[in-house]
RNA sequence: GCAGGGAUGGCGGAGCUCGGUCAAACGCGGCAGACUCAAGAUCUGUUGACUUAGGUCUACGAGAGUUCAAACCAGGAACAAAUCUCUCUCCCUGCACCA
């Protein structure tokens, strides 16, 4: 058994020594490799391996190219979620402390973790062991962490520069909020980590009859203003009269607090919900008179605790409506009006379409009660959760399907009408909008307070909606190198929305923001152009540069804004050769750079990457090359907390090895889709890498001697398979190289050695070559087998290999073939005909190549298209004309689409099948005779066709047994 | 809701850019055989249905639609969708202050 930890402890030591992934300029071209460094709140797990595995592979490919490559790494630490565990880890948070442990992290160190700090001080340790024994092929003298003084300062200047070039605006923004730690609350922040959706609703104002004081009805939909029958309120609450909106309204008390955060709000009185029972509103539009009714569900804590009743299109009105009806409550005179019809196929009837349910025979006559019937909802033993999914089931259908049956709007589809409504009553002063929480469950800070939304005024934002910035990033977008393509897409699509983005929080790890220095930069926007910073960060600390001197002279003479050197070297305290070593150093690796990362960050990180390359930097920096890989998944299903399937990074390498666990990672699947990683694929690997080392080992054994056929075809197909692969390479296709290189390179050499192929020197070169190939994404088990070849030089110092043409062969390659596929087609009619039962065997099989005409007239076919033509081609006049016609007429009905076959004389394909003779009888367990048509007295030799020969399976009577 | 992507055989997953060479690569899994005292690993074959000669039929979420070149001679008609279009259903991802 291959013991890949001993092999991996080996190797890093070795390379370690040799430093051979450091790297400085010098005459070769230089490429940059970065992927997006980790935040260090958790460890690693083997999913996050994708994206860093996959960089290394193509900075290890770009060395054997002949590139000077380097690989650097930071670590980010800048952020909240790292505060948020050493907040739960201090309040003594069971569940953090379990999700901690699922990672492999041990009781004792959690209980460390009690500062943002020291959480990722840990996680930094363990993710950088983890990178070292995942192989990768990083210079460590490059690296930094994003709370470090030097960084800050380039940071403090990055903001300088958004600030002097307008693209740092102030505005204000809606965000979650606790009310009790008063802090802003993010996914992180909340139980159970779900995402507070802020949402705008509707409020329409309604007047109340008696006085000048509004009830404001929130709704998401104001087309049904034309079918209010009443008004809503929660009779047991507590209502208060309060200026908002500039207007006199009755809002819930409990309303009237929260939305303190998001609008101004004046309490003038107070007033209870059994108070406003009884009183009447006007309906703006219609100006009907609406009573004042308790409604059951109506919630005081949510939106305005006013609610418009409109129970012919509202399951809940429905039944509220006929609840009090059917209690004897005096509800007046309310009547049902059907207000939109749902028609989806123009027989004027359409309610349920949509839904699994049966639907026949429901009387639509009230849509609410009809959504309700189909809902399961029948009557008093009915749910709240019936009543709320047939109000989902009507909100979508009308929305989809319908149109206005009544109003200014008849006839037009609901969602249009929808917005002309709102924006005429709008217009009026008599719609007005707030914002809510909008997740089906209320949401939690981790405090237990629920989540509100809050108006935050004075907060700068990153004005990534700058026109002339964003046509630049559109502009420039196709010049970029982007694997794979399809993400090009994704890009000009967030390059077309993106927008303000919030560049500051109140707190978290990180660079103080110069403009307000009480609150921190906010953490994506700190971690745009910092791959800058690789390209020297080495020589600052290696000259023992302060970060005090690091001042925005020395950036704009460094990052090619200035030229000034003396300037920059007076006041930074720099040397003027330190100076210029930065500069060149960032000038030589930015020539061309591969920024990688999982295709989730395509829509904040990488865009961000993009615009803050563009809007501070000169174009000789800009990116040059993204590639966005997919996600990792772990026997068919995502990674998650919740499943309890997270394999940590330095698990995964101890149990399944870096290099299977690589493989699979880089070259399991394509770039841009879901790899998968199956325990099972990589037992596989790992069988195949047993059986590669065996014949390696076994090689000594061989001998060299003159070539023959198959020999030839060993060679062929590698050659063919160095083009091939090395195109896939260049192309980004991994998965395609890889299958080549690795799992047809081993059948190949099995079914060379079935073939009696056995010179050593032919299945030396091949197992070289295959090696050097395999040694980006297997780096140890390469370096090993490499070694086990003999070789004494590492393998990172070779070269891609180059494939040797003269050596493709089409014909020897496809002559194998049908070798092959002559025997699976024997096989295939032996077991057919044999199935008989009449006990007899078979004596011999004759395989009968075509004539030497064959092939010359089907290549004339083929050229002409046209049987007639063919026909009548004087090169092949002298063949009989009857045979001629035969052959070529079972080529009619397919003539556009039969191939070019490779030329191969029937000379060398019976010479090819006579000395696989043996071979092909031992395949098929019977003797086999090769016969070439003209002499052949089979009478199915004329079924031979020129890539095809016939076959004639030669039968012995049972009774002759 | 908005935006993007997808639905392929027991499973995973190619192919669909340029419709005919696709019963559909490759890998799992299943079955049979070899090896072994045995198991595992490995190797070989097989794995939609039917089939006594290399073939036929049915199939690529559901439903509908679409169109072309050529075929011993002459005149006439005509065929094909995983792949194109539309509709539906279902699934996945992102949506902002959060890494």
């Amino acid at each position: 058994m291959i013991d890949y930890q001993k092999i991996e402890e080996k190797w890093l030591k070795i390379w370690e020594e040799s430093g051979i992934f450091k790297s400085d300029p010098d005459e070769r071209e230089g490429i940059m490799v970065t992927a997006a460094f980790p935040y260090l709140n958790m460890p690693l797990h083997i999913g996050h391996l994708r994206t860093y595995s996959t960089a290394d592979a193509y900075a290890r490919y770009m060395r054997l190219k002949g590139f000077n490559v380097i690989y650097p790494m930071g670590f980010h630490k800048t952020g909240t979620p790292a505060l948020a565990i050493a907040k739960r880890v201090v309040s003594g948070d069971a569940e953090i402390v379990e999700i901690l442990k699922a990672y492999g992290v041990p009781d004792d160190d959690i209980r460390t973790m009690r500062d943002p700090l020291s959480v990722t001080n840990y996680f930094h340790e363990i993710t950088s062991r983890g990178f070292h024994k995942s192989g990768l092929s990083i210079d460590w003298r490059r690296t930094f962490t994003s709370i470090d003084a030097k960084y800050s300062k380039m940071i403090e200047w990055q903001f300088q520069k958004l600030k002097e070039k307008g693209y740092l605006v102030k505005g204000t923004h809606i965000i979650g909020w606790c009310t009790n730690e008063q802090n802003p609350v993010g996914q992180h922040d909340t139980k159970g980590d779900v995402q507070p959706e802020i949402e705008s609703m509707n409020v329409i104002l309604f007047k109340d009859t008696e006085s000048d004081i509004y009830f404001p009805c929130a709704t998401y939909r104001p087309e049904t203003i034309y079918g209010v029958t009443n008004i809503f309120v929660k009779d047991d609450a507590d209502y208060v009269i309060a200026e908002i909106f500039g207007l006199r309204c009755y809002l819930a008390k409990r309303c009237s607090e929260l939305l303190r955060y998001q609008t101004d709000v004046r309490v003038i009185g107070e007033v209870s919900g059994r108070d406003l029972l009884g009183r009447y509103a006007i309906n703006p539009i219609t100006e009907d008179k609406l009573p004042v009714l308790p409604g059951f569900f109506v919630r005081d804590d949510f939106a305005t605790g006013v609610v418009m009743s409109v129970p012919s299109h509202a399951p809940f009105d429905y039944v509220a409506i006929e609840n009090l009806r059917s209690s004897g409550y005096n509800i007046g005179n309310i009547g049902y009006n059907r207000l939109i019809d749902v028609d989806r196929d123009g027989n004027g009837k359409g309610i349920g379409r949509s839904s699994k349910s049966d639907v026949n025979g429901v009387d639509e006559s009230i849509p609410a009660r009809a959504y309700l019937y189909i809902s399961g909802y029948h009557g008093e033993n009915g749910t709240e959760s019936e009543i709320e999914s047939a109000t989902k089931l009507e909100y979508r259908e009308e929305e989809k399907w319908g149109r206005m049956a009544v109003g200014d709007y008849k006839g037009m589809e609901v969602s249009k009408a929808r917005e002309l409504i709102s924006e005429s009553m709008r217009g009026k002063g008599i719609e007005k909008s707030i914002s809510i929480i909008g997740n089906e469950d209320q949401v939690y800070c981790r405090c237990g307070t629920v989540v509100i939304p809050k108006l935050v005024n004075d907060q700068w934002f990153i004005d990534y909606g700058n026109k002339e910035l964003k046509e630049r990033a559109i502009e420039y977008l196709p010049n970029m190198r982007i694997y794979p393509e399809s993400a090009r897409k994704s890009f000009s699509i967030a390059f077309g929305w993106i927008d303000l983005r919030a560049a500051e929080r109140s707190q978290g790890l990180g660079t103080r923001f110069p403009l307000n220095p009480s609150h921190i930069i906010e953490s994506l926007s700190d971690s745009t152009i910092y791959t800058t910073m690789y390209t020297y960060i080495h020589i600052l600390e290696s000259r023992g540069v302060s970060a005090e001197q690091l001042n925005y002279d020395f950036f704009d003479f460094v990052y090619n804004i200035s030229d000034d050197v003396d300037t920059a070297a007076k006041s930074t305290g720099i040397d003027v050769v330190t100076l210029k070593r930065c500069k060149d150093e960032l000038r030589y690796w930015y020539r061309f750079t591969s920024r990688h990362s999982g295709s989730d960050l395509i829509t904040n990180h990488l865009t961000m990457y993009i615009f803050n390359h563009l809007g501070i930097l000169g174009k000789e920096l800009w990116p040059k090359q993204i590639v966005a890989n997919g996600l990792l998944n772990y026997e068919g299903k995502k990674m998650s907390k919740s499943m309890g399937n997270i394999v940590p990074l330095n698990d995964g390498i101890e149990k399944f090895g870096a290099d299977p666990l690589r493989f699979i990672e880089i070259a399991g699947s394509d770039v841009e889709s879901e790899a998968d990683f199956r325990t099972a694929d990589c037992e596989n690997i790992k069988a195949k890498n047993e059986w590669l080392l065996n014949m390696i080992r076994s090689v000594n054994g061989l001998r060299s001697r003159h070539l023959n056929h198959i020999d030839y075809w060993l060679y062929s197909k590698l050659n063919s398979k160095i083009t091939r692969a090395t195109d896939a390479m260049d192309g980004f296709m991994l998965r395609q190289a890889y299958i080549d290189i690795y799992y047809n390179s081993i059948s190949e050499l099995r079914h060379y050695i079935s073939r009696g192929g056995d010179n050593q020197a032919v299945v030396t070169e091949f197992l070289d070559k295959m090696i050097i190939m395999l040694s980006p994404v297997m780096c140890f088990f390469a370096e090993e087998m490499w070694s086990e070849l003999g070789h004494t030089d590492l393998i990172e110092r070779e070269r891609w290999p180059v494939a040797d043409r003269s050596m493709i062969s089409e014909s020897i390659e496809r002559l194998e073939e049908m070798v092959e596929s002559t025997i699976s087609d024997i096989n295939d009619i032996i077991g057919l005909t044999s199935r008989d039962g009449s006990g007899r065997r078979v004596r011999e099989v004759r395989v009968i190549i075509a004539a030497e005409w064959k092939s010359r007239a089907y290549g004339i076919l083929v050229e002409r298209k046209s049987v007639s033509d063919a026909m009548k081609d004087i090169s092949l006049s002298d063949i009989d004309k009857q045979k001629l016609s035969a052959f070529l007429l079972q080529f009619a009905k397919r003539i556009n689409y039969i191939g070019r076959e490779v030329d191969i004389s029937a000379d060398d394909v019976i010479n090819s099948f006579r000395d696989s003779v043996d071979y092909i009888s031992k395949a098929v367990g019977h003797s086999v005779v090769i016969e070439y048509e003209p002499e052949s007295v089979s009478e199915r030799a004329s079924r031979a066709l020129p890539f095809k020969p016939a076959i004639e399976v030669v039968w012995v009577g049972p009774e002759q047994n």
